[in-house]
DNA sequence: TAGATTGTTAATCGATTAACAATC
DNA sequence: TAGATTGTTAATCGATTAACAATC
């Protein structure tokens, strides 16, 4: 159970192992080396063994890795063995297309959606209630929630963020253009759209500006 | 015009700056210098030196940096102080969602929505028209598009980034959980949403699990 | 001027890559 | 067995931090 002194570099590529296993899997592939992983996946073939070996011995000397065992492994390594409970706070767009993504199928299972606008409390969406955000705290007494999504507009999402900390929330999903202040040992991933953005708009024109 | 040799870690960290110095701009803050900048942003003092010296000397010994210049100056270096056209293919949740994001703003100007369901063609999307999907290879041969941003479902993705390949596209905003096959040069931004929920559920049963 | 803070070089730290003995 | 490939240590590379002379 010692996860620790994992690097975050390290924890960011498991998702993507995890992608491409399963792709194998569908394929029937049922055997693989980590050169032949590294050949689709674009990681270098050490440091696929080097990511693995920090969680244990999963390979085999002079065969490579079996792709049913092994994706198994990471996907209990990431926790996908198991279900999460989310809210998503923000009935919008984003609230929306979240709600429809299809994270259940992966364990993620949303129990309630929360806005403030009449119009759509005791509404549904993607087949789930929206609830009054009045009843936040209510609702995360009587629920136990692992994982909070905030879609909130930029402006409240502090607001929302305090209320869901104080409410003993452990994680949140941010997707407002916001670092939000809170405590150490509270789970924040940011999803910064306009970071991401921003960041095509940089290699676009340096890619056009003049060369060295 | 020589952006070369910037490692994509302080490139990712520009968007960081450029948010937090038109807070301090609209606070009317027109002094800072890189400790106080350090305390707020959560980057070292030393790093955001580096990090800009990369780009000029903005600062003056002893004083530290004009906010206002500076904003400028890393406005410009992002290349914000022009405008990109964008289309959007998918008029699904997702794409509707980033229709309606604001990035309008910023100077991300969305011309066009593509996609292949006939009860959507012709609709509009946050007053955006959406387009038969049939017909993305004329529409590209006549506007110059700097920014395609795929929300299809995964199935189609490759498919259609190749169609944007073909028909000029230089840059990508992906937001399929799959990773394109596309040429060197092409820039590919990927938004895997799947993969940052993931490290959520990690980062979770990391702090529950029992110590060293 | 004296104090403050930059710009920049040098030192440290961490992550990636290379190499190879162990072994299936 | 011989060939292949892991697990793991050592070497390299790159990014962050520390230090300080330059200078406003």
């Amino acid at each position: 159970m010692t996860k620790r002194d994992i690097s975050m570099a390290v924890i960011r590529r498991l998702p993507k192992y995890h992608r491409y296993l399963s792709e194998m899997m569908e394929r029937g592939v049922d055997r693989i080396s980590s050169k032949e992983l590294s050949e689709i996946i674009g990681f270098s073939a050490s440091q696929i063994r080097q990511d693995f070996n920090n969680f244990g011995e999963f390979g085999q000397q002079g065969y490579g890795y079996n792709v049913n065992d092994l994706y198994r492994e990471i996907n209990s390594i990431i926790g996908l063995d198991r279900t999460y409970s989310v809210i998503i706070i923000g009935a919008g767009n984003m609230g929306g297309a979240l709600a429809n993504y299809g994270f259940q199928a992966l364990g993620f299972e949303i129990l309630s959606i929360f806005d403030n606008d009449p119009k759509k409390i005791g509404k549904q969406l993607c087949g789930v209630d929206i609830r009054d955000v009045n009843i936040l705290e209510t609702y995360m007494s009587q629920n136990k929630i692992d994982i909070a999504v905030i879609t909130t507009p930029v402006t409240v999402a502090q607001d929302i963020a305090d209320r869901l900390i104080i409410s003993g929330i452990t994680s949140i999903w941010n997707f407002t253009p916001r670092d939000l202040v809170a405590p150490e040992d509270l789970i924040v991933e940011n999803v910064h759209l306009v970071d991401s953005l921003m960041t095509v708009a940089y290699l676009l024109n340096e890619s056009n500006g003049s060369v060295s």
